[in-house]
RNA sequence: GGCGCCAUCGUCUAACGGUUAGGACGGAGCCCUCUCAAGGCUCAAAUACGGGUUCGAUUCCCGUUGGCGCUACCA
């Protein structure tokens, strides 16, 4: 038998952490057993369902890589869901629930649990179809908690639909995954509460029962459900902040699922080779941004230049072209330092490590000074010895490499901190910044030995 | 409230009756070092609680506590 699982996610917000890793756990399940994978726009809540959230679902999922086979939308299917509609009622298993029925359930509530039971509705009643609860007991074997039971009889006679038109989630559902030939259910642990109602469905259908497997949710940092409010950080922004996506499909899968060894570092293929439903986890999983960007990193360090300055490019700024020398020699420093892609922003801002490369910033003379020996006279001595040296190296071969075998013996003699600290300030201006022979490299011979001669200048004053 | 699910370091987790309870992120310290990183080494840090079962419980059972979910004409 062919295996497939589906996402089905409602476009009532952008697609974010948490259910992308329900819709992963899908997808790798999928792809493991050679089966399919289909996305289904749950739409059937006209007021809150959007066409851009839809979009965004679906740039989403395929930015991160998780291709779908099948693509259907609810609200194209609403003549099939009638018919099933029509059937239940045809065969006693639905009815319809007057508007006048209505209000007599409603008082019966609040009788029953309290006014503080139920969200009251300012809607004035109307009628609705009810599925005719048979009042039983219903089990089934949950793929990753094992047997779960519930006595169905609490549930009442619920809603399925609307009317006719207007079919409810938990109908749709039922009816879509049976007409969609889903074998195996994978979805948040939310609709654990939710099977017995629709096995119910399943069986006044006449339909077999599928595979559910209920996977934990993920929390925010309080142990709340994720929710737009807190923590719940749209895909999208993600992309935007310059996450890389395998980084962000790696850490994901790690959240609720691990592997029999310890190795943490997989491609989406290893992923999807040693991923089994019995290694996942039953209780939910706190979302931790720190330990993402961890994995960003690790990725980031694997990338090669050329894929490097691509992801960069639309994080920097205006002055650096791109495909340039000076780009190039930037690659190797960035990638030392950068995180997330958006760290950029600030490495080239006006007070960021690598503005010098642009232009120096204003900075007191006193910087030039070695803390640790802040000596006037010397410093000035090796900045004027380290600018002869540098006289001596070409224009055209003024390479880091160059820059430093040429210096080195100097400043070896002469202490590392006597000679590179001052030199690091002239040439950058900054306290954090990369070493001075990269950066002589980076910002050229001419305007080395003009921002060093314009130290010895501050000094000597 | 009712029903259900869950419970190992701060966080993600390993262990499928016998381990000095392991790894990773984060943290602390040390080394390296002209700065900031990176890198290397080291350390601190957990079985929620109480009963059973067993020669032996993180592991199996029961209870308590706690967290979460469902209890909608949302999905």
């Amino acid at each position: 038998m062919t295996v497939v699982t589906r996402f089905a996610p409602s476009p009532t917000g952008y697609f974010h952490a948490g259910s992308y890793r329900t819709a992963l756990f899908s997808w790798i399940y999928a792809r493991q057993n050679k089966g399919k994978f289909i996305l289904r726009i749950e739409d059937t809540d006209k007021e809150r369902s959007k066409k851009e959230y839809e979009e965004n679902i679906v740039e989403s999922l395929t930015w991160l890589g998780l291709e779908y086979d099948e693509f259907y939308r609810q609200s194209d299917r609403t003549d099939m869901y009638k018919k099933y509609i029509q059937q239940l009622i045809a065969s006693g298993h639905a009815y319809v629930s007057t508007a006048e029925q209505e209000a007599i359930r409603a008082k019966e509530m609040v009788a029953k649990f309290g006014k503080a039971a139920k969200p009251e509705s300012s809607e004035p009643l109307r009628s609705v179809i009810r599925f005719k609860n048979p009042n039983k007991k219903v089990a089934f074997d949950d793929l990753i908690r094992g047997r779960v039971e519930f006595d169905t009889t609490e549930l009442g006679d619920f809603v399925i639909a609307k009317n006719e038109d207007e079919p409810v989630f938990h109908l749709v559902v039922v009816i879509d995954d049976h007409e969609m030939g889903v074998t195996h259910i994978l979805r948040g642990e939310e609709h654990i509460s939710n099977t017995p109602r629709q096995i119910l469905i399943l069986e006044a259908l006449g339909k077999p029962i599928l595979q559910y497997g209920h996977i934990p949710l993920l929390l925010a940092s309080d142990r709340s459900k994720l929710s737009k409010r807190k923590g719940a950080v749209p895909v999208s922004e993600y992309r935007s902040r310059g996450y890389l996506p395998g980084a962000l499909v790696n850490y994901f899968a790690l959240l609720g699922w691990h592997p029999s060894d310890d190795v943490e570092i997989m491609s989406l293929d290893e992923i999807v080779s040693k991923f089994s439903l019995e290694r996942v986890q039953k209780g939910g999983a706190i979302f931790d941004e720190e330990k993402l960007k961890w994995f960003n990193r690790q990725y980031i360090l694997k990338l090669s230049d050329a894929d490097f300055a691509e992801h960069s490019k639309p994080f920097l700024p205006e002055w650096i072209v791109p495909n340039s020398d000076t780009f190039r020699k930037l690659i190797p420093v960035l990638r030392d330092k950068v995180v997330i892609f958006a760290d950029l922003h600030d490495m080239f801002g006006a007070n960021g490590e690598m503005a010098f490369v642009h232009r120096i910033a204003e900075y007191p003379t006193d910087k030039l000074l070695w803390k640790k020996n802040p000596d006037r006279a010397a410093s000035v001595k090796h900045l004027s010895a380290v600018k002869e040296f540098l006289l001596t190296v070409a224009e055209s071969s003024f390479s880091a490499e160059n820059v430093k075998s040429v210096l080195w013996p100097y400043v070896e003699t002469n202490g590392k901190g006597d000679v590179l600290w001052p030199l690091r300030m002239a040439l950058t201006g900054q306290d954090k910044s990369p070493d001075p022979f990269v950066s002589a490299a980076l910002i050229g011979k001419t305007e080395s030995l003009k921002r060093i001669e314009a130290a010895i200048g501050r000094l000597s004053a």
